[in-house]
RNA sequence: CGGGACGUGGCGCAGUUUGGUAGCGCGCAGCGUUCGGGACGCUGAGGUCGCCGGUUCAAAUCCGGCCGUCCCGACCA
């Protein structure tokens, strides 16, 4: 390609709206474009990346036995009524009528076409299989951001598994994690898997595949010591050591003006009354039902965990106006101490608790002395609570490690809820009919696309790695108007294309400045640079993009050299 | 959905407080001089000031409503 005829906007600002690494520069190297929140044109060289991300995936999941589809993005509302997601989705999908006033909606995901494709499979003899497709998915997001790290139209890479029982699940499972390891490692990530919630998918068993970054939106808790490694929604660490008194205390009210919260209430008491000693209450709406939340006073609340501990499809914390028809107190004041009207969820820390402080339900009151298994019908014990950096292991003691990433990757077992909702049964050997066993993967490719900017750049912009750069070379003239410099370019561009290496003559009427700017934001990985006073003494310049080392050479040995790396760099990871 | 900020040529911004001719830098077009790290001169094109309504002799500017965008919190590839 030849940079004169490419469409490549380069900007030389910042967009002021982009806040993210991976969306400023993407923006400004000419690779995205926004169309509306959420919505990202892909210009040529994004496209290019793209391909080269999709082509990585295409081999790998081939590798593992994938066969490839192309399914509908538009799906009648009866499938996913069948599955039950018709509700559960909510407000996350889009959905239209058509002219026959029939419901629709955009595909967020694909388990219900091909859980129902799959019931064309019929025998244990056809099993297992591994299906994928890559394709384009909608999911209304309340708050797109951050460039294409989060967006509501994205394309995505997903496979599902199909296995006549548990044991083959496994097996594709971690086919499916090893083929994840090998595409992050293509794309030049390095991606970390670790043990997550399964949120709306379902299912018994989930893994992502996180790329440590300071845009990430997801916290994740490693232990270096033993290699526990999880994220904060499903995360655990060991307790501290509860120090509470032996003898039984008497319940007891006292006034507590003005305390609003946890703090205010340990400043204003002794040691007794510290966060960690205090039981903090909250108010949820678990599906439409106000439950109490209680924690240790220290300890924050995960949602998700809640989520999952309660199965939930619709959490919200309650309003104002609830809590106070519900308590008859205010926030600052609750406590569950009493309360048989609602269900009350407890975490794990307050087990056998005793002396501790809490609400009273009263403006402006609260209570000590107050004995948690005693005064407190607690319906239901749960891990409730977020891991804090430097706690201690649970699996070894070491302290914790936490870190924001990227969530390039997710794997689940589903097992057979999608394969009996859409009735895919097969035959087993004996004869009798079983639902097939699913899982279901995705990785999303515009996201791992902003993840290896985030990963791979420096202040001039991207550092693309060859295997999934735009060009995998540079021809850079300087002096397009001299005669030499000008044939040396095309002798070079003719030279490395022909030898198979994506090149771009940069032939454009600029400055060198200009020229060296642009090919350095746009991150490709090898520049030639070619211009009249080096090509007087028989050499041409090669630049590596990271690290940004030139050398001096002959314009023979500098297109063996580029092809050569380039030939070494498309291998890297595989 | 809660909180904050913003909306003025393709991009980045000033002008809004105190109503009165729409401006700057970059980019773009033409010509010339330059050109191995984002050149310079001259000439020129390009704007419903997010939208609707109100106040006023007069609105980018004041008032009301709406829409959009970004950032922070709850959701996911």
């Amino acid at each position: 390609m030849r940079w004169s005829k490419a469409f490549i906007p380069t900007l030389r600002q910042d967009p002021a709206d982009a806040e993210a690494v991976s969306h400023r520069l993407l923006v400004r190297g000419g690779f995205i474009r926004q169309l509306q929140a959420g919505h990202y044109s892909i210009l040529p060289l994004g496209q290019r990346v793209r391909a080269k991300i999709d082509r990585i995936i295409r081999e790998e999941m081939d590798r593992i036995g994938g066969q490839q589809f192309h399914l509908p993005a538009l799906h009648p509302a009866e499938i996913w009524q069948k599955s039950g997601r018709w509700e559960k989705m909510g407000d996350d999908m889009f959905r239209l009528v058509d002219r026959k006033g029939a419901d629709q909606a955009l595909g967020m995901t694909h388990e219900e076409v091909f859980a129902l494709l799959a019931t064309e499979v019929t025998s244990y003899r056809q099993l297992p299989q591994i299906w994928y497709q890559i394709q384009t998915k909608f999911r209304d997001e309340p708050r797109p951001r951050s460039g294409v790290l989060r967006v509501r139209e994205f394309t995505m890479k997903d496979s599902y598994s199909l296995d006549l029982d548990w044991e083959g699940l496994d097996v594709a499972f971690r086919s499916h994690r090893d083929a994840y390891h090998r595409i992050f490692r293509r794309c030049g990530l390095e991606a970390v898997d670790v043990t997550a919630s399964s949120g709306a998918m379902g299912g018994s068993e989930s893994v992502e595949f996180i790329v440590r970054s300071p845009a990430g939106e997801d916290w994740i808790v490693t232990c270096a010591s033993c290699g526990y490694r999880a994220n904060r929604e499903r995360a655990t660490s060991l307790l501290d050591e509860v120090d509470d008194p032996e003898e039984q205390a008497e319940l007891e009210e006292f006034p507590t003006p003005g305390v609003k919260t946890i703090q205010d209430l340990a400043g204003s008491f002794g040691p007794w009354a510290e966060p960690r000693r205090q039981i903090k209450t909250l108010v949820y709406v678990v599906d439409d039902v106000p439950t109490l939340v209680l924690l240790r006073g220290d300890h924050e609340l995960v949602e998700q965990k809640l989520m999952d501990a309660t199965g939930a499809v619709r959490l919200r914390p309650a309003h104002p106006d609830e809590i106070r028809d519900l308590m008859g107190a205010q926030a600052g004041s609750l406590g569950a101490v009493g309360v048989e009207h609602l269900p009350v969820i407890a975490d794990h820390a307050l087990r056998g608790r005793r002396g501790m402080v809490t609400g009273a339900n009263r403006d402006g009151f609260h209570l000590k002395g107050v004995d948690v298994e005693r005064d407190i019908r607690v319906g239901r014990w749960a891990d409730l609570r977020a891991v804090r950096e430097g706690e201690p292991c649970a699996e070894c003691g070491a302290p914790l490690e936490l870190w924001k990433g990227i969530e390039v990757g997710h794997i689940f077992k589903l097992g057979t809820s999608y394969s009996e909702a859409m009735g895919a049964y097969v035959q087993d050997p004996q004869g009798n009919t079983r639902p097939i066993v699913m899982g279901s993967y995705g990785i999303g490719l515009e996201r791992t696309m902003a993840a290896v900017v985030e990963a791979s750049h420096d202040d001039r912009g991207i550092v693309w790695p060859i295997t999934v750069a735009p060009y995998e070379a540079v021809v850079t003239v300087l002096r397009v108007d001299e005669t030499s410099a000008r044939e040396a370019g095309e002798e070079l561009y003719r030279r490395l294309g022909e030898a198979g290496v994506e090149v771009l003559l940069d032939d454009r009427d600029e400055r060198p400045g200009v020229k060296f700017a642009d090919a350095e934001l746009i991150g490709i990985p090898f520049r030639i640079t070619v211009g009249p006073k080096g090509l007087e003494r028989g050499v041409v310049e090669v630049t590596t993009r990271s690290g940004m080392q030139t050398r001096e050479s002959t314009l023979d040995e500098a297109v063996r050299w580029v092809i050569q790396q380039v030939d070494q760099g498309r291998t890297l990871g595989g």
